[in-house]
DNA sequence: ATTGGTAGATTGGTATGACCAGTTGACCAT
DNA sequence: ATGGTCAACTGGTCATACCAATCTACCAAT
């Protein structure tokens, strides 16, 4: 019986507590690039901990490309539109409030639109049998739970998973890992309104099929057209979304 | 005078010596993923540091998604490919012994070429008077000066630049930060090699005009066009490396 | 008026040693 | 086979020094 459905208790060292709370900070209040931090001797009587968690959490702070040190002269705050990475996109993703930020979730999709398709033409001019026969194998599972869509999600992502290793491309391997770790975030509001995409078997075929025979442009094209159904549906969602957030606000 | 050309010195903290260190070890030695590391107090041993200095270095890795730490239960290493961002990507650019890995270049440049026509896109639909009198101005600054390629890198990388600002897209703004930071250190070995692209003055004001029109279709087709020329004559250049290393390695 | 020097306060960097808190595995009782 | 116990090990936290770079303000020399 798994009807209890339990989830791994969360531990939270000091130093992550820390780095939540300035990293917060800084992307989401007003804190303007170049301001300065407190100094880490202040930072430790403001949170209430010892300097060495305080340091380990300016480390990653810096390691995230949201501050600078510098010895003797303080730690400033960066911009971190400039400095970051993609791994900062789930952090961005949801406001203080704990509510969507329909930009961020925008830009996920435009794109993982844009990248898509030249994933699946690299993967189909490189693929080697192992990729070919695992995304064969997704197909085979997708088409055994047509209606289920939670696990034509999980499914689908394995699927883009799968081009992605199979285009042997560092940089959309690397960037894929942070859209999917956003988009995963989505997955629930999501599941619904990309059903048309998720249910969409026949694409999912045609790409593996491509890819299999090395046919990069129809790879490209399918892949291509797919993105495009899900995409169109998940901005009509947004807009949605905004508008009825621009109603309440006249209310 | 600015004949002596000095560079800040720089100077490097203990818990930075200690993460390029093992961060090297990890993405280029051949640490399993689920291999574990040394205990922090074994790492100051062997290392000659105290303890802090060890422990921030972990939380760098840990933040750049290279190892997990679980309390009481070791720190392992972690399948970098799965759980890191970008921002490795300029890590996983040079070897060990200080050559370039030629597929992380080739990465970079089709990540680019794929990025670069929907971000012109997006900038002509969205761009402001802001974003376009700056492309104007740059467009301007590389008339003035057609012949000097390095001054031209600069200013096209500033184009592109400012165009990923004008798409209004955050996870392209993230994504471009850690490309960009990648290519810096390909500048001096492209500049020669993408010479055609970076004088065809006349694409970079085609798309400043697109992008002024709100042309987004003709932002689209020049920007893909100007990619592909700077792309192919990288991608010979790579093939050429390639193979005076095969021909080495054969003798 | 500019340049260079100085001293003190402030800030980040390093070091040590101790103790708390989970994990692991071996051993044992049931 | 299950669950309890204990010792050894590992990461997490803490307090207290002291070193090293910086900033500021003030001062001296040119």
């Amino acid at each position: 019986m798994n009807a209890m459905r339990l989830r791994p208790v969360v531990r939270t060292s000091l130093a992550d507590a820390v780095f939540e709370q300035l990293s917060e900070e800084i992307v989401h209040g007003a804190m303007a690039p170049g301001t300065a931090l407190p100094s880490e001797r202040a930072l430790c009587d403001m949170l209430d901990v010892n300097r060495g968690a305080v340091r380990e959490a300016l480390k990653r702070l810096a390691q995230a490309g949201l501050i600078a040190t510098s010895h003797g002269g303080g730690t400033r705050v960066l911009n971190f539109r400039k400095t970051s990475s993609l791994d900062l996109l789930s952090r961005l993703l949801f406001r203080p409030d704990d509510t969507v930020d329909l930009d961020v979730a925008r830009s996920v999709m435009e794109m993982r639109a844009a990248m898509a398709p030249d994933i699946a033409r690299l993967c189909a001019r490189r693929a080697d049998p192992k990729v070919t026969s695992r995304l064969a194998q997704i197909v085979v599972e997708m088409s055994e739970k047509p209606d289920d869509l939670v696990a034509l999600q999980t499914l689908a992502l394995d699927f883009w998973d799968e081009l992605v290793t199979g285009s042997r491309n560092i940089a959309y391997r690397l960037a894929f890992n942070s859209l999917r770790h956003t988009y995963d975030q989505l997955r629930e509001l999501l599941v619904a309104v990309m059903g048309d995409e998720l249910r969409d078997l026949a694409s999912y075929r045609s790409i593996a099929d491509a890819v299999r025979r090395g046919d990069d442009l129809s790879a490209t094209h399918v892949a291509r057209a797919l993105m495009e159904r899900g995409s169109a549906a998940v901005y009509e969602l947004l807009a949605a979304i905004r508008e009825s957030d621009q109603a309440k606000e006249d209310a």
